[in-house]
Formats: structure tokens, C-alpha cells, sequence
DNA sequence: CGCAAAAATCGCAACGCTACGATAAACAAG
DNA sequence: CTTGTTTATCGTAGCGTTGCGATTTTTGCG
């Protein structure tokens, strides 16, 4: 920065004043100065500033995983809404793991973030006093219903298996199931089931619960359909606690020649473009992962800018069923 | 860090001189220090760090897009081979744009990398010049074939094209399709496409092209599909950008009761968990996600570490074909 | 043209840490 | 018990910015 000040014939000062408010600057000099940036190639020293300032532009954000369109999509309309307004994601997988999210948490704090985003609710208690001793905005993401930590964007994962539900109920599907991706990795997939099952339970119908050993795998999920059937021959219904799975539920029953609906009724979550077009279209969920990113950009840019006036801080962005003929 | 000097009773450096290197300081006293900084909860200030050392534990990381499972795979495990190391990944979406590449390139080198990684060969001038006058380590990833900047990991699109071709051939089409994803957003689609086109013509067969607009979607690859069988009724097979666009030309055929291979043969390319259980199985490409992650985040830390022996910097990792029935 | 007010520029002291050379303590050997 | 050697600790000078108050220049107006 020393060097383009002399080039440019100015102090330092100048420099600094010019780069973080040009209009602060006489226009000579501000070309000048920026006549020798391009000149010199110059790029500030982000830690320098950072240091200086002491406040960063970066924003953490925790996912249980990248690989995944659900958090995925949050990231990405996050960092399209974040950008523009000079900050930097910095990403952190946690694994679905508590002790991992407390590492990662200790990591982005040492960078002084200006805000961090967290996925759920769940956190150890170190990580807990870790975020309460600094001052950080945070925002828990993609799960509502309890108190946070302090801003929350979301839906209720209840809500969304009441939801389901109420539809199975609605077409006469008593006898169902909950297909789930396994629960100890994925927190939210069990509160959709304890809705669902509250409410199956609640109208005199009956829920019988597999769980998938690891991630979304459509030859496990195939295996545990042919199980399912076989135990409950009277089964009439099956949630999935994503699209993928139902996919695999799809196709299995495809293999196994049982009409969809008429022998068995699946309905996924998530959403995802595919589902549209399986045969049949396939009944889901739709979380608003989008929506998500966009309004966590909103509210912890009005809170960096300072907008003193008492704003929400809680938002339930909910969800919509998307019926097709899989149902 | 003074405040835990103070109360370890010891000066700050060797509070700084524990945290950098725990062996080097008596034992009584790193434990006087360590019970301090747990007291006081103390995080050392990275950028402060950073600047003294005029080094940072970051590395950046551009992506196309992380809403794509090639990708967030790579990205994942380039994550968990670098996190050990005590590297931290900031990650950055080009969306498929040179000059957000660029700008991301700028913004990214500002933070003093200790590496950064690309996503194939095409970059702006600019950010050529910009990578050039940093000495950061580079690598280029997802592609081979070309010279490179400095170190390169993936595999040849070309290859990988005239691969399927050869599968093909041997199956006995002739006749065949190219269903991309648009080309401007995926260059490497459009040289799987070269490579594919080139061997089947040399064998007396030939290829039409047929390019979605946007990202993968089934509903549109199901147009695309009918109008490729209607202008083409000698149409045999169909070789697709990714295993989605498979999905929805198998689905296509599906709705229209076109028995898959006897009427069209289909092949994809990601290997993704359900081509395995489609109906009938999807042959496909699998391209060696994982393993770009793990290769880049070796040949990085051996650079880092400053191995001074003249080590491999180029790395094709070659393609599988998974041939299953739906060719 | 002179003077006060506003705008533009500058100098300097941090920011919190690291690296290096200097100093002190511990240890070994004669 | 001295001296040389190794090991542990400490002081200090930056690292490249920012932000504040001080200083200079420009502007507006009687």
C-alpha cells in the first residue's frame, strides 16, 4: 500500500481512505490512486485490514455437509445474497457430529466472523459458551420450534410430517411407514417422523419406523422395502425422509412389479427437480432451502448495518406438500 | 494473549512460542499456561497470526458450482484430508463465470493463501497475470490434458468420451446422441462430447447433439428426448452429460413404454448411488471425485511441507466405465 | 479580499500476534 | 566450583492496515 501511495503521490492514509470510501476522496487523486493499484497489481492485505479493523468479512456457516442439495442450495443463494455486500463464506462440515461443530466453531471464531450460521439446534455446551462469550450474530438454520441461540430462520420438521399426515389420512392410508436416513445423523429426519407418527397414531392409523444405516443408498433402501412389505403385508403408505430414498422405494417397487399407489403409496422430501418426473411424479416435501439462505442474508445484514430498530429475529419459512400421483 | 501470560505468570512470547510449538516450553509451564487459556477461554486471533507470520492456514477453493455432488464430493474429502493439517478451506462459486472467477481469484489471494484451487483450465487473463504474480501453489483440478499453471489433478473429458464410444461400438450402435447440459456452463461436458463424437464417426457412426438450456431437468430432458426419437428414428443409443439427465431420458422412455436398449440404450456419467438401481441399471462413467480431493490435498501439504524433491505435478486419475444393462 | 466553515489530506498510534536475537536457567564435564 | 553447552524464557521490532485527531486546502459568503 506504501508503494501505490508513492506512485500515486499521496499518504498511505489516502490510500486506505480511498479504498473504503472513495467519495471521501478528491476525484484527481482517487484516479491517480487508482491508476496505480491497476499498475501495480495491488491487492490489499485482507488480515492487515481485518486486524486493524478488528472486525472481518467473513461469514461462517455450519453444515452437517456439503453433499447434500438441501444445504447445498442454502450455501449457494447465501453466497450470492452475501457477496455483493463484500463478505466471504467460510464453510464448515460438521459431519453431523457435535465435537466436530465445536472445532469448527472454535476455527471460525479465531477469524473474528462477523456472523456465524449454524445448522439445528444442537450444540455441545462448550460450543454454547464459546458463541455466548463472543459477541458474534448467529443464526440457527434450517429447523424452528425451539428458543436459539439468537436469530432463527427454518421450518418445523414436525409441522412438515403433520403435513404428510394429514394427506396420507386424507386419501385413506392408515398402515404406513417411516423410511429414514439413520436419526443419530440426521436430528431433523426424526421430528418429521415424530409428527408424522403423532398425528398417524392420533387418527388410529399405525407407523412402523426402518432406518437406513448410513447415508441415502437406493440397494439398502430396496432391501428394506422387500423387508417392510413382507413383515406388514397390509402396509399401505410410505414417507421417506428424503427424495432420494423414495427414488429408491420407486424403483423397487418397480422391480418388484407392485403398482405404485394402488399397492403401495410413497411420498419424499426435498423436493428435488427429478421428482417431477418419475413415474409416477412422485409426492413430496418442499423446504424452502432457498428461502432459507436468502432471508439469513437479509436479517444479519440488517443486523451489520446496524439498524438499531428491534427486529425479528425468529422466521418460520415453513413448508408446502407437493402432491402428485405417487399418493 | 496477554491476559493469559499474566495469569500463567509467564511472558506473552512464551505463551505464543506454547501455541506454535508445545514441546519447546517446560512442561510445569505449559501446563500453567494451558490451565490459563482454558480458564479464560482464550482463542488466539488468526489474522493477527496471519499477519505477523505473513502466512495464513487458508486455502481457497473455486468451484463451478457447489449445488452438484462431483464437486461437493471432491470438496468434502479435499476438506477432511486438509482439516488435520490445520488448513481451512474458503470456498468460492465462479458459477461457471470467468470474470466471477476472477473476482473470486482476487479476493481469495488477498488472504495470503497458503494454496489455491481451480476448477479446469480457462481463466481470464487477468487471472492468469494475478496468479502469476502471487507464488501461491496452484492447482488445477477436474481436467487434463492441457499444460497447466503449476500442479494438475483429474482425468481427460476426451478420454472419458471415447471410452463410452468404444462401449458403444462394441454394443453395436451406431446410431447415437449427446444430451449435454449447455456447454457454456459446462466445457468439460462439451470435451466428453469431442472425444465421444470423434471415435464413433471414425467408425462409420455418427452423433447428434442436443444441449438443455439450463442445469440438468428432467422435465426438459423428456422433450429433448422425444424430439431426438422423432427426428431421429434410426436413434440407438443416447450418451448423456450427467446421471440426472440419464435418469430423466430412462424415465422418458418409461412414460413412452420404449423398452430401454432394445429401443434406446442410455449411458450417464457421475456413478451416482441410484444409477445402480435404476430399472434396468444405468451404465455410466465414474469419475474419480473423491480421489481429486485426497491427490490434491497430498500433492498440496507435500508442497507445503516443502519437500524440495522435484515431485509429480501433473496427476490423471482416469475414468471407470460401469457398464450395467441400460446398454 | 478576508475569514469561518467544510472538505480533503496526513501522521501516528494501535490491532494481536510471531520471529529472532538476547538473556537466563539448567545441566555436564573437567 | 568453574566454565562451556544446551535448553528455556523473554523483549522487542515489526507485519500492513485502520481510525482518529491534527493539519492543510478548498469553498462560500459578506
Amino acid at each position: 500500500m506504501g508503494e501505490v501511495a508513492q506512485l500515486a503521490d499521496v499518504s498511505p492514509s489516502t490510500v486506505s481512505l480511498y479504498l473504503r470510501h472513495p467519495d471521501k476522496v478528491s476525484s484527481q487523486r482517487a484516479e491517480r490512486i487508482q491508476t496505480a493499484i491497476d499498475r501495480l497489481g495491488y491487492l490489499p492485505n485482507t488480515m492487515a485490514g481485518g486486524l486493524a479493523s478488528s472486525r472481518s468479512n467473513v461469514i461462517g456457516v455450519i453444515v452437517p455437509t456439503i453433499t447434500n442439495s438441501f444445504f447445498s442450495a442454502t450455501l449457494e443463494t447465501l453466497e450470492r445474497h452475501l457477496r455483493p455486500a463484500g463478505y466471504q463464506l467460510l464453510i464448515g462440515n460438521s459431519e453431523f457430529d457435535e465435537s466436530r461443530e465445536e472445532e469448527l466453531i472454535r476455527s471460525i471464531l479465531s477469524w473474528n466472523p462477523a456472523g456465524l450460521v449454524l445448522t439445528g439446534f444442537a450444540h455441545s455446551r462448550k460450543s454454547i459458551s464459546l458463541l455466548a462469550k463472543s459477541d458474534t450474530p448467529i443464526v440457527e438454520m434450517w429447523d424452528f420450534g425451539q428458543k436459539g441461540l439468537d436469530m432463527v430462520v427454518g421450518f418445523s420438521h414436525r409441522t412438515c410430517g403433520k403435513l404428510v399426515a394429514e394427506h396420507f389420512l386424507a386419501k385413506g392410508y392408515r398402515k404406513a411407514a417411516f423410511l429414514s436416513t439413520s436419526f443419530q445423523r440426521d436430528i431433523r429426519a426424526k421430528e418429521r417422523y415424530q409428527g408424522f407418527r403423532e398425528d398417524m397414531t392420533n387418527a388410529g392409523g399405525s407407523v412402523v419406523l426402518r432406518e437406513l444405516q448410513g447415508r441415502s443408498n437406493t440397494a439398502e433402501t430396496g432391501e428394506l422395502v422387500r423387508e417392510l412389505v413382507s413383515d406388514h403385508t397390509d402396509l399401505e403408505a410410505i414417507f421417506c425422509a428424503n427424495d432420494i430414498v423414495a427414488l429408491g422405494v420407486l424403483l423397487e417397487c418397480q422391480r418388484q412389479g407392485w403398482p405404485i399407489r394402488d399397492r403401495l403409496a410413497v411420498a419424499g422430501f426435498g423436493n428435488q427437480d427429478f421428482t417431477a418426473s418419475t413415474v409416477p411424479p412422485m409426492t413430496t416435501v418442499e423446504p424452502p432451502s432457498q428461502e432459507i439462505g436468502q432471508h439469513i442474508a437479509r436479517m444479519l445484514l440488517a443486523r451489520l448495518g446496524g439498524s438499531l430498530t428491534e427486529q425479528e429475529t425468529r422466521l418460520d419459512l415453513g413448508v408446502r406438500l407437493v402432491a402428485r400421483e405417487s399418493t
